[in-house]
DNA sequence: GTTAGGG
DNA sequence: CCCTAAC
């Protein structure tokens, strides 16, 4: 609501403002416009009461419509548009008539608003105002310019440039002025005003001479035939005369052809006034554009012609583009129908948020990909790196018992999902991840170990989580980011492997052999849905790597290395074992055959562990 | 999709 | 663990 016209009556000013109660003129059909003078025109007030419109505003509506068929205008809101339009808008670049501007400019701001007038005042100019016009006061304050520069020179002479509406009603037609024939074409602007007068029984301060030839014309014959501009007085009753005014012929004709279109947007207008405000903004502006136009029609007919086509037919255009965007971007709220759309518009957060959490096997709900909140990754969440049905742990389940955890969790959930690919605090967040997969993985060691010697860590238990079979252990998850140097973090899924694993591990080779990973991961590590096949290799590697390193100085490595993860010795050799016996399945007789021949181990022992 | 191997 | 080539 940002184009705010000044109007004179106290009314009217007042529901301009609010923006709020769409006040606009309802005229009958536009179908309707065999003849103008018929047309009624009501005006809708704030109140949403019915209010009878001017003689004056019948009139400007009447000349809009005439305008509109003949697909040009002269309306009155040239002026307050001319502010914007003058220089940038002014389609064919065409020089705007300084005396046609003046004329409509007083003409606006006199009389009461045309429907233009009032589309402009709802209707957001959106190419020809910039950003800061929209305020309505700029759009006074450049209108109270104008209207002091339009009317000071132009409408002195006459009394109705500031005639009040009211004013102008009061007088009666008198054609005993309108004697003999008259040529309108041959009178000036100030007798065409007296003929106006005598028509109408009132003043006009258009100064226009087409429109008021039109407007006399039409009048005179109580039709929109305007083909005619002289008439014949007799005896106070016209008798019409033709006229062979080539280029109005042809102004009428090419004008009803665009008429459908104007009348579209009006209807369009009345059915979604606040909703789709930015075409019929652009639609003004059209008309704008016409109305210049309309000032030089008469050398540059054609021109305009095809100019009004295209430019009747880029709204259209641009209000499907407009309408799409405006669907997906918020508004400033400027106009009731901007709440409309907001109103169901989905928070874009919440969309990230969605994707960002994945059921687990247990029917949990968990929250995947947590480590991408942990950097720019945070959008990735289900989308980036889908890790064979790798499980993602559950960090909130794990906090389920540590309210202080949860409620760190939750906040940098959110916060992550704010941010959304911002930087984050990598550091801060990754501590937040760590602190958690600490205890996480503390239980699972302790029953893993508790088999063995390791000490358990408590602090499994201080978080209440109860530590359930290792096997049945699937769902939770530890993140822990690992920025990239390709800019991308990685997720380093670190999770310990237990005793109970490698145990596993080393039961499934000798089970169904190494290097059948997928089958000793299905069969075996069924419940460690963690665990993927290529783990089970890269483990088993590992466990080769291990047992024939240590083995010669054999437990001497348990007590020092890793103390997280010793791998006791009773398991390394068994590794060994299984891995000669690999060997032996696979090298059942070659030339190797001596290395197993003598005592099992051979300098390629490694090899043989792998099928 | 799995496996092997390098990183 | 990740990544990828080679099956």
């Amino acid at each position: 609501m940002e184009k705010v016209v000044e109007v004179e009556g106290s009314d009217e000013g007042k529901f301009e403002e609010t923006g709020l109660e769409t006040s606009n003129f309802v005229l009958s059909s536009p179908k309707n416009v065999t003849d103008p003078v018929v047309y009624k025109l009501v005006r809708v007030d704030g109140n949403g009461r019915l209010v009878p419109a001017t003689d004056d505003e019948l009139m400007e509506v009447e000349g809009l419509l005439e305008n509109e068929k003949r697909e040009t205008h002269i309306v009155a809101d040239t002026g307050q548009a001319l502010g914007c339009i003058s220089n940038e808008v002014s389609p064919s670049g065409m020089p705007q008539l300084e005396s046609s501007e003046d004329s409509h400019c007083s003409e606006q701001h006199n009389k009461l608003p045309s429907i233009d007038e009032k589309l402009h005042s709802q209707i957001p100019l959106q190419e020809t105002v910039p950003s800061g016009a929209k305020s309505s006061s700029d759009d006074h304050v450049t209108q109270s310019g104008r209207v002091g520069e339009c009317l000071k020179p132009l409408d002195g002479p006459l009394e109705g440039g500031s005639s009040t509406p009211t004013g102008c009603i009061s007088s009666k037609p008198d054609f005993s002025k309108l004697k003999g024939e008259i040529c309108l074409d041959n009178l000036s602007i100030k007798e065409l005003h007296e003929v106006f007068k005598a028509t109408f029984g009132r003043d006009t301060t258009v100064k226009d001479k087409l429109w008021l030839k039109r407007r006399i014309a039409m009048g005179l014959t109580n039709s929109c035939d305007v083909s005619a501009t002289t008439f014949v007085i007799k005896d106070n009753k016209l008798v019409k005369k033709d006229n062979e005014d080539g280029f109005n012929n042809v102004n009428l004709g090419a004008g009803k052809e665009q008429l459908s279109v104007a009348v579209e947007y009006n209807e369009d207008l009345l059915n979604n006034l606040s909703s789709q405000s930015d075409e019929h903004q652009t639609t003004s502006e059209v008309r704008l554009g016409n109305n210049v136009v309309e000032n030089n029609f008469a050398s540059e007919d054609l021109a305009a012609d095809q100019r009004a086509a295209k430019r009747v037919r880029k709204p259209t255009k641009r209000y499907i583009e407009e309408l799409s965007e405006a669907e997906s971007k918020e508004y400033s709220g400027r106009s009731i129908a901007s709440t409309k759309s907001i109103g169901f518009r989905p928070l874009p957060s919440k969309a990230h948020a969605r994707p960002a959490r994945n059921v687990s096997l247990e029917g949990r709900t968990v929250i995947t990909r947590l480590d991408s909140l942990g950097g720019f990754g945070i959008q990735v969440p289900c989308v980036y790196r889908i890790r064979r049905s790798r499980p993602r742990k559950n960090v909130t389940a794990l906090l389920k018992f540590h309210p202080s955890g949860m409620g760190m969790t939750a906040t940098f959930i959110k916060k992550g999902f704010d941010v959304h690919g911002s930087q984050m605090d990598n550091g801060s967040m990754n501590k937040v991840l760590e602190a958690k997969s600490t205890p996480e993985q503390a239980p699972e060691q302790f029953v893993a170990e508790s088999k063995k010697e390791t000490t358990p860590n408590d602090m499994g238990q201080n978080m209440g989580l109860k530590y359930v079979d290792p096997s049945g252990d699937t769902s939770d998850d530890n993140v822990v980011t690992v920025p990239t140097a390709k800019g991308g973090i990685r997720r380093k899924h670190h999770r310990a492997w237990t005793l109970s694993e490698v145990m596993k591990l080393v039961e499934g080779v000798s089970k169904y052999g190494a290097g059948r990973w997928s089958e000793i991961k299905r069969l075996a590590f069924a419940s460690y849905s963690y665990r993927t096949s290529v783990d089970l290799k890269d483990k088993w590697r590992n466990l080769l790597k291990a047992s024939f390193a240590q083995t010669p100085t054999d437990k001497g490595a348990n007590s020092r290395k890793h103390p997280s993860m010793p791998i006791p010795a009773s398991i390394l050799l068994r590794v060994r074992e299984l891995a000669e016996m690999q060997a032996q399945a696979s090298l059942p007789n070659l030339s190797t055959g001596k290395l197993s021949a003598c005592g099992g181990r051979s300098v390629n022992e490694t090899r043989p562990g792998y099928l």
